[in-house]
DNA sequence: TACACCTCTGAATCTTCCA
DNA sequence: CTGGAAGATTCAGAGGTGT
């Protein structure tokens, strides 16, 4: 365990009785719901007035559980922080009335939509395919990191990213320059990140090798640690189970807290906090694997060339078809967590075996050849990807510019 | 208007009032909601106890008024019939518990998050992009016509069409037949229907527009409608603004009822209904891979890159995330049936318009830069794709070694 | 603090233009 | 003339601004 990582045991709203007020930036919770006996309302005649009690009735107790915390977790939250309350679907309208009562409805921020694809079984029903998470704040004055995604494929983006106005008759139309020339309005990094949040489950296989229990997305709690903390910045889950929570915000960088009244669970999320980095970044990885195969990633690159792809191994991606003189050519794409040289170690280490005289590596990122020239095994030739080479055309470019003194023809919209 | 859809004004309570107990197979609803003074709460403190009276204060008015209609439509409603609900995001909560109440909580079928996507500009929040329907019914007998999707492209259809048994250890297995080969499971239908529904926004430029507020896609309705209820049914909608539900009710053979407090949306629904029709959504007819031109592989290559993939333009791929003194960097790849100048034209094309200072093209094959370095445009920079820059490599491996007469330490294995 | 007004934006259509 | 690609247009929501 990390100095910047504890689990607590025992009930959450003790426990948090010893927290400072207002030292908590980011709150993430999964609670239990509390199954109770359906209690029947009984009054359905059209003469009776509505009264709110009736239904209050049957929820009443789990209500007064969550709203006790809720106080407690207000307390102890900073001023621009902010909780996410993960829902049981039963609950889900319980929870946000008393959100909106300790909160405040005017610090509703989203009702943020999982959204998964799950194993199905006909039915006569609708298949259940997401579950809700609200996200309220103490102030206006909250953390957010704005995140984003890519433009819907029916957006025009080459044509949206021109300058517009107003014209005499209030029409938007695209600004022109002096020689009747789109002018281009910056940058964008895409569009905002929306309250569907399309997260597959947790890769059933990835699940099985390392041993761990379905539980929530590591994908899920990173998108929520990114988009409302900074590192260094405290999250605390109440009911943290096996701590996945504190598993992804200490991946980000971030202090995390946990507390369980389950001794199992905190004996879990212990373990498996001892080495967080090694162990849980395979598994963030696998969870990712489960978006889309890194391997696959890799071979996409190659695309144009003629080649066999090697499976089952770490160190070679491909192999070229054609030979050299009766040896192979192996292949292997840089890995977006690897450096040059271990990218090189790992290539080497399995060609070597095969003697190969010629090995091939495709760079995806800085510290390309020549940075690593001197420490890399002779047989290994790296290759600038196309990544590589487009951000070099462009340093150069305006390198050139620069020189040029050719700058600002149109000066940046600020 | 067809002799079996009516539009009738005034208060759908008193409206409903006349209509015959037991004899409406589906209402759907999408009341307005009544913005009340935001009747701030007072007790903050942690000393009292938590009391609901407060949490409804400032709901009850919005809460008696849906209570009364949401009981006059349980009793017009049939024995087999349903209601959908389309919740105001801001009062979801408030709703479930009414639908809970009047139709009883065993009779909650679905909440149905209506997933779209839409014009921006949260800059600090999370961009809202559903909203929530609820379906109840009133009883477990409820008229349910089951839908299908296609399968995800994840899935493995191959295996889904062979027949499955449990093992000994109850474990799913593939059958097999005595000579060990796959049993095939008859013909499926596809992915029954989930609760999220990816359904297209009716878009500003939209001609189905009416210019009433609120308007839903047509497309929306219908599927409602196919889901709960046979032809010839009764539809009801008592809140039927410009009469979207009347539509799809009509076009799909279904009778129709709208009730309507305004004269406005009465006679637009009324002359709607002369000609009841859908438009023709190219999104909808095409599908969204249509306006894909930039495709997956060609955007694969550039992994690692900062980019926004363009689509719906033939010349340009993908932006550069960064720009170059407020110029964009566009980026193409060669297509397999293209040569590097006519992929260099397409670019320039494209591109010029936008005054783009370098254009950066992805060659994948023979013929790259050199070969053509003075028949391109002077802003067309082409950089070696990895199958290039690999097939160079190897090129020059072989020159250096037959120079070096190092030639056959093996020979070749054929 | 409250509210009216202004600005920015992007999904998806409509319109125009070109081969 | 036709089909498709490129360009123009619309509009409501959210933040920001100013009174």
């Amino acid at each position: 365990m990390t100095a910047n990582t504890e689990v607590l045991l025992g009930d959450c709203l003790e426990v948090m009785g010893q927290i400072e007020t207002g030292s908590v930036n980011l709150v993430y919770l999964d609670p239990p719901f509390f199954t109770q006996k359906s209690h029947k309302l009984v009054t359905r005649d059209r003469q009776r007035e509505f009264s709110f009690d009736d239904v209050w009735a049957s929820h009443t107790e789990y209500a007064h559980f969550i709203f006790e915390r809720l106080q407690e977790i207000k307390r102890v939250l900073h001023p621009t922080g902010a909780i996410f309350f993960h829902c049981d679907r039963n609950a889900s309208h319980i929870v946000r009335i008393l959100l909106d009562e300790v909160f405040g409805a005017e610090n509703f921020r989203s009702e943020i939509i999982w959204h998964y694809r799950r194993w199905s079984n006909a039915q006569k029903n609708l298949l259940p395919a997401h579950q809700t998470i609200y996200f309220y704040t103490l102030s206006d004055g909250y953390t957010f990191n704005p995140q984003f995604g890519e433009y819907s494929a029916s957006t025009n983006v080459d044509q949206i990213w021109q300058r517009r106005r107003r014209d005499e008759n209030g029409k938007s139309v695209y600004e022109l320059d002096e020689n009747g020339e789109a002018i281009p309005n910056g940058v964008k990094k895409g569009v905002p990140l929306s309250d569907v949040w399309d997260i597959p489950y947790l890769n059933p296989k990835a699940a099985e090798r390392t041993g761990y229990p379905t539980q929530k997305p590591v994908l899920l709690l990173e998108q929520i640690i990114k988009i409302a903390s900074n590192e260094n910045d405290l999250v605390l889950d109440p009911f943290c189970g096996s701590g996945t929570t504190l598993v992804a915000a200490t991946l980000l960088g971030r202090r995390a807290l946990g507390i369980d009244i389950s001794e199992d669970a905190v004996a879990i999320a212990r373990r498996r906090l001892v080495a967080p980095t090694k162990t849980e970044s395979n598994l963030l990885l696998l969870g990712r694997d489960a978006y889309k195969s890194a391997d696959e990633e890799a071979l996409a690159l190659l695309q144009g060339l003629a080649f066999v792809p090697v499976q089952r191994n770490r160190g070679i991606d491909a192999f070229v078809t054609s030979d050299i003189n009766g040896y192979l050519v192996p292949i292997r794409v840089q890995r977006p967590e690897e450096s040059i040289p271990e990218a090189a170690l790992h290539l080497y280490r399995s060609a070597s075996t095969k003697n190969a005289p010629l090995m091939i590596l495709v760079a995806l990122r800085e510290g390309g050849y020549f940075a690593f020239a001197n420490e890399l095994p002779p047989e290994v030739v790296v290759v600038d990807g196309p990544a590589l080479s487009i951000n070099k055309v462009i340093a150069e470019f305006l390198r050139r510019r620069e020189a040029d003194g050719m700058l600002q023809a149109h000066p940046p919209s600020a």
